[in-house]
DNA sequence: ACGCCTTTGTGAAGGCATTCACAAAATCGC
DNA sequence: GCGATTTTGTGAATGCCTTCACAAAGGCGT
């Protein structure tokens, strides 16, 4: 299903001069998805200091990768590299945005404008890499009407219209976590099919639409649970111990890693 | 779906020296960690509202996953549910709590007190989930000394002090991607052993260093390649207009216009 | 006490993802 | 022109995660 896109993509009608499935985002695995984003990044990193050519092997340490999965990773966007000599940057760099659909920014509206959301709204990261806000959104009288990096925040019940007007496709929630569900209803039904949340809480979505969640705190928790095990035996040091106590130290065994 | 992923750094196995059946730390599957922080907070939401008990069918569902996940993640730190009538909400919360290493509130460093950064040392998920933010720094002489959300900001150069004083095992990093990398051998050799990174940039760190990395801008792309995907067939009747797709049954492509 | 009903915990199967390892392709030096 | 050298692209193997499906376990009603 899904077959190649026929990009028009302004720059050069560069269009693919392979019959063979080039951009073929059918088969495209999640976890290559996730990944192309940090090969992106390092290969304009890469760009940027003039650097043509690049071999698997050192875009992969950039990447923080091993070498094997980045060129698996990169078999399934086509064929764009040379034996014996790597991938030309731009080209690849070329390649990979267009499989992303970053070939034109696209519009995202930013609803919740509490200290995140403005974070949000003023982070460079996005303009810089394929993403304009297009809107800001908020619930709060008195947030809504002031400008903020440039625009006006818009009151929530104007979402819809906001949605249809600027083709917004791609919407961040940086709401609190009781009005997110709402304020995700109300971007489903307006058109939005992409929902990046960062509200801590689960977001119930038609099966059409994509939801990625950052949760802050989930990370730090994950860290825990790591450094917990890095540290050894003081688990739990009071509260529900009963079981612990009998920890054996005296190897003072830590864990031990490759 | 689309779950995040760590990055390297698979934190090997430890050794033996067991006995100790519950809380079994060894052996929980790197995916099943991730969720437990999504269980947790759906836990401690039906702890609120009074609930006492829980099948694991209607835990899933307010998490987010399918049953049997639930069950078998759950299933790697022990055995505490009751056949035929499902967990006790306490006791499992408990139980995740321990499993995370959020007995006491861990001790958290902030490093990059920009937009973003200011924005996460006033963000209160933190300090309800297992968290204390126990130092801000950063490198601006602009913004060292002044106070921010109860604390005051200290200079780049007393990192170390402060990690040792503070005992701080975990730390944020929020400043450009151009410092991150000296940031992070700061706190590296200062012996911070976790790191959630938010600058767009690879770290490399030793292997008894955990990194995880949040990439606002790359959560956008993956949601940007589905939703190119999408836009590409007409699935579902989405009734958002802004794009009309000419398919082409017979190759399978398909054209699009805008 | 005794089935009945519900729900857990888990082997087994199936699906993805990662890693391995090597043949194929391309350049370079002579 | 040709062999040496480099590096890609990819089958095959391995391992991890998810899903399935069901026996075992416990409460409840009678």
């Amino acid at each position: 299903m899904i077959a190649q896109r026929g990009q028009l993509n302004a720059v050069g009608a560069t269009v693919d001069q392979r019959s063979v499935p080039a951009t073929d985002q059918r088969s495209v695995p999640e976890a290559t998805v996730a990944r192309l984003a940090t090969y992106l990044r390092a290969l304009i990193g890469l760009g940027e200091h003039g650097v043509a050519t690049v071999s698997s092997e050192s875009l992969a340490t950039a990447a923080g990768v091993n070498s094997a999965k980045l060129r698996k990773d990169l078999s399934y966007l086509g064929s764009y590299g040379v034996r014996g000599v790597g991938y030309d940057v731009s080209v690849l760099t070329e390649q990979i945005n267009k499989t992303l659909g970053l070939h034109q920014n696209r519009a995202v509206a930013l609803i919740g404008l509490g200290h995140l959301g403005q974070a949000l709204a003023g982070y460079a990261g996005f303009a810089s890499r394929g993403f304009r806000i297009a809107a800001l959104i908020d619930a709060h009288p008195a947030l809504v009407g002031t400008r903020l990096h440039g625009l006006t925040v818009q009151h929530v019940d104007e979402l819809a219209d906001i949605v249809r007007r600027e083709s917004i496709a791609i919407a961040v929630v940086a709401v609190p976590a009781a009005a997110a569900q709402d304020v995700c209803d109300r971007l489903v039904s307006a058109g939005v099919t992409s929902i990046l949340n960062f509200a801590p809480t689960v977001l119930n979505v038609p099966s059409h639409v994509d939801v990625r969640k950052v949760d802050l705190a989930a990370e730090l928790q994950i860290l825990s649970f790591h450094d917990n095990r890095k540290s050894g035996r003081p688990e739990c040091a009071g509260a529900l111990g009963a079981e612990q106590s009998l920890a054996v130290p005296s190897t003072g065994k830590v864990a031990v890693v490759r």
